[in-house]
DNA sequence: TTGAAAGCGGTACCAC
DNA sequence: GTGGTACCGCTTTCAA
C-alpha cells in the first residue's frame, strides 16, 4: 500500500521522527536535511495518511458540510465559494448528502474539526455532535447550534423604502408564497412590512405567487400579470432567476425597463451584470455570506462563543431599473 | 472528548479487546457479555472513532464521490440513490466538490475505499491513485479507469425507429447542440443515425437547438418552432425538464399529444409519471443507473477486475404521446 | 470465552 | 539538530 514517512526516513537516512518535522516544515530541521526529504517524499509520492495523524493531533483539518437538499440547487455557488475559502485556509470540506441525523453521526465519527449545516425547512430533528455545529439558514431548533443566515426581511423592506423614495406605489412582489418555505416567507413579511411603513396599503393582488424560484416561473407568472387591465409600475422579484424570466416576459411585451416599469431584485449574485439590463438588486452578496461564513467556522474551531443567530445585513445595489417618478 | 473502547471495558468490568470484539459482533464473545456492552456502549453515546478504526483494518467502509459541478444540478438525483444504496451496503458516502485532482488527492489521504467519478467535460487532468477508481459519464482519459455511462445514442436511435415504426417521417430533436459535451453530441449522433438507418433523410432544420436543457429553454424553442409554417409530427426532446417546457407550449397553441403532435423523451427519470400529459420515454432508468453504479463499486473494492467501458442500455417506455400514424 | 499485547502511521516530547 | 519512544483508538492474533 501506501507509502509512509518510515519509507522516506530509510530513503533519506535519518530517523522517522526527523522526516515528521520536515514534513510539518519545522524549524527544528536544517534547511538541506528539510529540502532532501521533501524532494525524496515527493519522488516516492508519499500522501499523508490523515487516519493516523488525525488519531493523534486530534485535528483532521477538515469540514463536514451537511447538505441533505442537493436536488436544490440554490446553495451550490454559495458552498462553492465556502469551499474555496476554507481550502485557502488549509481545510479541506467534504459534504454529506444524507439526513441530518446520520450525516451528523458520520462526521464525527471522522473527527471533522467543524460541522457546516444547512437548513431548508424546519425540520424535527434533534442531535448531539462532539465537534461544533454552525447554521446557515433558518434558525436550528437546536438553541447551542449558532445560526448564520441572510437578513431578508430587511432587504425587502429596504426594496419597498428604495421604490417608494423614487415615488413608486403600484408595487408588485413576485415570488414564492409559502408558509412552508420559512425563508421565503420571511421575504414576504418584509415587504409587507416595508408597505406599512411607508403608507402604502397592501392588497392580495400584490404578492403575483410562483410555483418555484425558477427563471420559467418568473416568465410565465409576468406574462399572466402583464395581461390584467391593471398594471404595476414596480416589481420587486424575489430570486435572480425569476428575474431572468420576468426580463424576457416585459421584453416580449415590448415595455421597456425602467421607463414603463421599475424592477428590484433580490439576490446579490454576481452574475446579475451578465444581464441584458442592469438591474438594482438587493440582498447580502453572496462573497459576503461566504467569508462570513468562513470566518465563524474558524472562530468556533478555536473555541471563541459565538452568538446564537447572526443577521447578515443586506446592500442596495443600485442601477438603472427603477425610474425616479418625482424627475 | 470522545467515548472510546476503553470506557466501556471500564463501566463493563471486561478488557478492551473484549468490547471490540463484542461491537463488531463477533461470534467470540458470549452473548450475554455481547448484549451488556452494547447496552453501555449506547448508553455512554459510543462512536467509533473511524480514523483509528481505518489505521488498522485499511478499510474505512467510505466511498468517495467526486462532484465538481455542483452548480449542474444533472447528477444529484443519481448522487442521492447512490449515496442511499451505498448506506444499505453499510458504506458513508462523502462527496467533494472540489477540482479532479485535489479530491482524488483528499480521497486518497483519507484511505476512502473506492472512489466514483462524475465527470462532465473531457478536461485534460491527470491523476494518480492508489485507490481504485469509477467514473461515471464521458469515458475518463485515464484508460485504467473503467467508465459507466447510459447508451445515449442507442436511445435516440431507438427512439426514432419506434417512432418511424408508427409511420413518423417529419421528426424534429430538441436539446443542446453542442460539440463541447460530448453527453449531448452522443445524442444527436443517435439520431441522426436512427434516421438514417430509417432512410429518413436529415436536414439541420430537425435540429432545434436550446441553450441549456431547462424547462424554460424547451418552452422557448418549442413556441418558436410551432409559430413556423411548417409543424413536425414528432418531437424527440432531449430532456425532462425540456419536455416540461414543450409541453407547456403545446398546450398554449391548443394543440393536443398525441392527436396533433407526437413526443417522445429522453430520461427515464420517475418524476415523468407526475407529468400532465402519460409521455413515452427512452433511457436507462436512473435506478438501473445507481444499481449498476453501486454494484461496479462493491466489486471494485473486492478487487475484481472491471471492464474498461460499460454502456447501460436504455428501455422504450411507451405512453400515450405518440400517434400511430398507420392506424 | 476472555485478556494481553503488537502494531497501523503519525506527532510530540525528551534525551543526546 | 537529530533520534528514540510513548501513545492516539482500534483490530487482530495468540495465549491463558
Amino acid at each position: 500500500m501506501g507509502v509512509t514517512i518510515k519509507d522516506i526516513a530509510k530513503h533519506a537516512g535519518v530517523s522517522y521522527s526527523t522526516v515528521s518535522k520536515a514534513l510539518r516544515d519545522s524549524p527544528l530541521v536544517k534547511e538541506p536535511t528539510k529540502k532532501k526529504i521533501l524532494a525524496i517524499a515527493e519522488e516516492i509520492g508519499y500522501q499523508p495518511n490523515v487516519a493516523a495523524r488525525s488519531l493523534v493531533s486530534k485535528k483532521s483539518n477538515t469540514i463536514g458540510v451537511i447538505w441533505p437538499t442537493i436536488e436544490r440547487v440554490a446553495h451550490s455557488a454559495l458552498i462553492t465559494r465556502i469551499n474555496q475559502y476554507l481550502e485557502d485556509q488549509g481545510y479541506t470540506t467534504l459534504v454529506s448528502i444524507n439526513r441530518i441525523n446520520t450525516a451528523v453521526t458520520t462526521f464525527n465519527r471522522f473527527q471533522v474539526d467543524a460541522i457546516l449545516l444547512f437548513e431548508d425547512t424546519h425540520s424535527d430533528y434533534r442531535f448531539s455532535s462532539s465537534v461544533p455545529v454552525v447554521s446557515y439558514g433558518i434558525a436550528s431548533n437546536q438553541p447551542e447550534v449558532p445560526t448564520i443566515d441572510a437578513n431578508r426581511r430587511e432587504a425587502m423592506k429596504e426594496a419597498v423604502a428604495y421604490l417608494h423614495k423614487l415615488g413608486h406605489k403600484e408595487i408588485i412582489y413576485i415570488g414564492e408564497i409559502s408558509e412552508q418555505d420559512p425563508l421565503q416567507a420571511d421575504k414576504i413579511k418584509g415587504f409587507k412590512q416595508g408597505l406599512m411603513e411607508n403608507n402604502i396599503p397592501f392588497s392580495d393582488e400584490m404578492l403575483i405567487p410562483v410555483p418555484e424560484l425558477e427563471q420559467y416561473d418568473g416568465y410565465i407568472a409576468t406574462k399572466a400579470m402583464l395581461d390584467k387591465e391593471k398594471k404595476p409600475s414596480a416589481i420587486i422579484s424575489s430570486s435572480y432567476d425569476c428575474t431572468k424570466g420576468i426580463l424576457l416576459a416585459i421584453k416580449e411585451y415590448n415595455l421597456s425597463i425602467p421607463g414603463d416599469i421599475s424592477i428590484i431584485s433580490y439576490d446579490n449574485v454576481p452574475q446579475v451584470e451578465k444581464l441584458e439590463y442592469s438591474i438594482t438588486t438587493v440582498g447580502v452578496p453572496l462573497d459576503t455570506i461566504a467569508k462570513e461564513v468562513t470566518n465563524i467556522l474558524l472562530d468556533t474551531i478555536e473555541g471563541k462563543q459565538m452568538d446564537q443567530s447572526i443577521l447578515l445585513q443586506p446592500e442596495i445595489n443600485v442601477a438603472k431599473s427603477c425610474r425616479n417618478l418625482y424627475s
